[in-house]
RNA sequence: GUCCCAGUAGCUCAGUUGGAUAGAGCAACGGCCUUCUAAGCCGUGGGUCACAGGUUCGAAUCCUGCCUGGGACACCA
């Protein structure tokens, strides 16, 4: 448990002695206490509505409660210096901050650690996360889900969760087919023959040049062979090729797989049959039109679905089943899939599905990414990754560049559209946060490279209690908070929370720069207790940041 | 028609478990560099929380209805 977390629960616990030492209620009907954190600073630290609770149990008016309650609070227990009672009832609780300068030593020993903590259980999580058909370049949407999936794997394993990001390659449907075909197609038309993308083909620039460089590798050589072995050839090929450059890309930005995890193996190791049978077997699936479907209506879903085609191929989603099935298998407490907005209909259809094979729908959670819009030039761009008219994840980062573009990604709940605008993106301007959070980081940095003469080996011999100012108090309470942040953004699965900090932790830095110097020859004593407080900002700033995959510059 | 997301300042968005006078950035306006990085700081103005009911000590937040915008509803993936 943290300091600041210490001290929140002692006093959770005292206030509970006060009202049963007060008479106002037996100890077990005491309602659970609330603590919440004032908006407004002239309300304290801490802020109770117990006093209002209590209206019930007591009959007593609100403030009345509230008196009788603070006269038998025990002050010095409960680390607090002064108490108000406000508005209807509350009750404020100014904090003795003599505690909080522990948190300098605290953090600074903890270093890139900082923040960790074992809420999370150890509890085994896998997060499949793009999972970006084979069929051309990542995209603005794409890259969405990338941050955000990573941000989450960062997150839940600082807060003690192990998580394992892990990526579906679907190497085995129909897209595959309509792949080996455009790329056949743009390789007859590189070779200057007649040739024409069918309708449901693959639009994309990248298929063409993927095309011109089979040409110069294998002239028209590739075209004098029988037809079937020409697809296989152009399957394999653009599937390999392709993959290589989404691979890039994610490493580029940040993003790494612990799995790469082939739909077209589970074929092979047997592992759809195996599923498809289980099914049949649990007497979950019946034939109707030729076609075997799974009742997943009974499940909640809004009708059936079909698992076998009529012509005796698999949907989409069979092979997904057992995918899903393995990971089960495979020890996982849960699994959280983050989808596309496109992709949520098919949600209710999976958790059906696990149902239906016997666990429990609940362990599976869905994440969905809304939508991205990208304005260019104050207009929307309109996108689509099949008339190849898309914006690529690899122009994003060349024009934004990766920092910017993840903070952007991260700043946001993942569930809610997103309007990107393209051009202030790229303008640098002081409107992206980003610069904001990294020159706080850049400004300890730079300060921390003069500080030699007030540098000390040993912590404890520093006087703490001189930071004392409002400002460093401000930014010490503000450091206390961040264990909790990344507590409760990883149980809630919300990542927008941290960005959040970042920039209110910066801000409080800043805040703090402009008003005090910190390198002050005459006051030697001073000057190495702010020391310490910057190098314990500088290091939270980083695990912040490393949770979001910013780069944290030394100087800009 | 059913489902998902959104509607809060001129713009982009926060808003904790229901809590006190609804916040931040940008834009506008006024100050601050002889001093550790001005990509910064300090200050001012700006609101029918889409709308209508309900729940209660208290609602931007929960419930019902309704309007508007975006998206999804295949033997596609």
């Amino acid at each position: 448990m943290t300091i600041a977390q210490q001290v929140k629960e002692q006093l959770k616990e005292e206030i509970k002695q006060a009202v049963v030492a007060a008479g106002l209620a037996p100890a077990e009907d005491v309602p659970d206490v609330v603590l919440e954190t004032p908006k407004d600073k002239a309300h304290g630290d801490f802020a109770t509505n117990m006093a209002m609770q209590l209206t019930r149990i007591a009959r007593m008016a609100p403030r009345k409660i509230a008196e009788t309650l603070v006269d038998h609070f025990d002050k010095e227990k409960g680390h607090i210096r002064k108490i108000e009672i406000a508005g209807p009832g509350f009750i404020n609780f100014f904090l003795d901050n003599r505690y909080l300068t522990d948190l300098i030593p605290a953090i600074i020993e903890a270093g890139d650690n900082y923040g960790q903590s074992q809420s999370g259980a150890g509890k085994k999580i896998l997060v499949e996360f793009v999972s970006a058909n084979p069929t051309g370049s990542l995209h603005l949407g794409h890259a969405r889900g990338a941050a955000v999936g990573d941000t989450l794997c960062r997150l839940l394993n600082k807060a003690g969760y192990q998580a394992s990001p892990e990526y579906y390659i679907n190497d085995g449907g129909n897209q595959i087919s309509n792949l080996a075909i455009s790329l056949q197609t743009r390789y007859l038309q590189a070779l200057g023959r007649e040739a024409e993308i069918p309708e449901n083909g693959y639009h994309g620039q990248d298929i063409v040049k993927l095309a011109s460089g089979l040409v110069e590798k294998y002239g028209d050589t590739i075209a004098e062979k029988p037809e079937d072995e020409q697809l296989r050839f152009f399957r394999n090929y653009g599937v390999e090729h392709l993959m290589s450059g989404i691979k890039k890309d994610l490493a580029d930005f940040g993003v790494s797989f612990d799995v790469w995890y082939s739909e077209r193996s589970l074929y092979e190791t047997g592992k759809v049959e195996a599923a498809l049978n289980l099914l049949k077997d649990k007497g979950e699936t019946y034939e109707k039109d030729n076609a075997l479907w799974l009742k997943t209506e009974q499940y909640g879903d809004d009708k059936d679905r079909v698992l076998v085609k009529s012509d005796g191929s698999y949907t989409y989603f069979t092979p997904d089943i057992s995918y899903h099935k393995d990971k089960f298998e495979r020890g996982f407490d849960e699994l959280i899939d983050v989808l596309g907005a496109d992709h949520h209909g098919y949600v209710p259809r999976m958790k059906a599905a696990m149902q239906a094979l016997g666990y429990n729908p609940d362990q599976l959670i869905v994440q969905i990414i809304q939508l991205v819009n990208l304005f260019k030039d104050g207009e929307k761009v309109k996108m689509s990754k099949r008339t190849g008219k898309a914006v690529t994840m690899r122009e994003l980062m060349d024009d934004v560049g990766v920092d910017a573009a993840r903070y952007f990604f991260a700043m946001r709940s993942s569930d809610t559209h997103l309007d990107f605008d393209l051009d202030l993106a790229i303008s640098h301007s002081n409107e992206n946060p980003v610069y904001y959070v990294q020159y706080a980081y850049a400004r300890i940095s730079s300060m921390l490279k003069r500080a030699n003469d007030f540098e000390t080996a040993d912590l404890a011999a520093l006087d703490l209690t001189l930071l004392s100012g409002e400002k460093e108090i401000d930014l010490l309470k503000k450091l206390g908070e961040f264990p909790s942040v990344i507590a409760e953004s990883a149980e809630k699965l919300a990542i927008q929370h941290i960005p959040a900090y970042l920039f209110d932790l910066a801000s409080k830095l800043h805040s703090f720069y402009n008003a005090e110097k910190v390198l002050d020859e005459t006051n030697v004593p001073l000057s190495q207790a702010r020391v310490a407080l910057m190098k314990a900002v500088r290091t939270t700033l980083k695990c912040g940041m490393d949770l979001i995959a910013v780069h944290a510059p030394e100087k800009m």
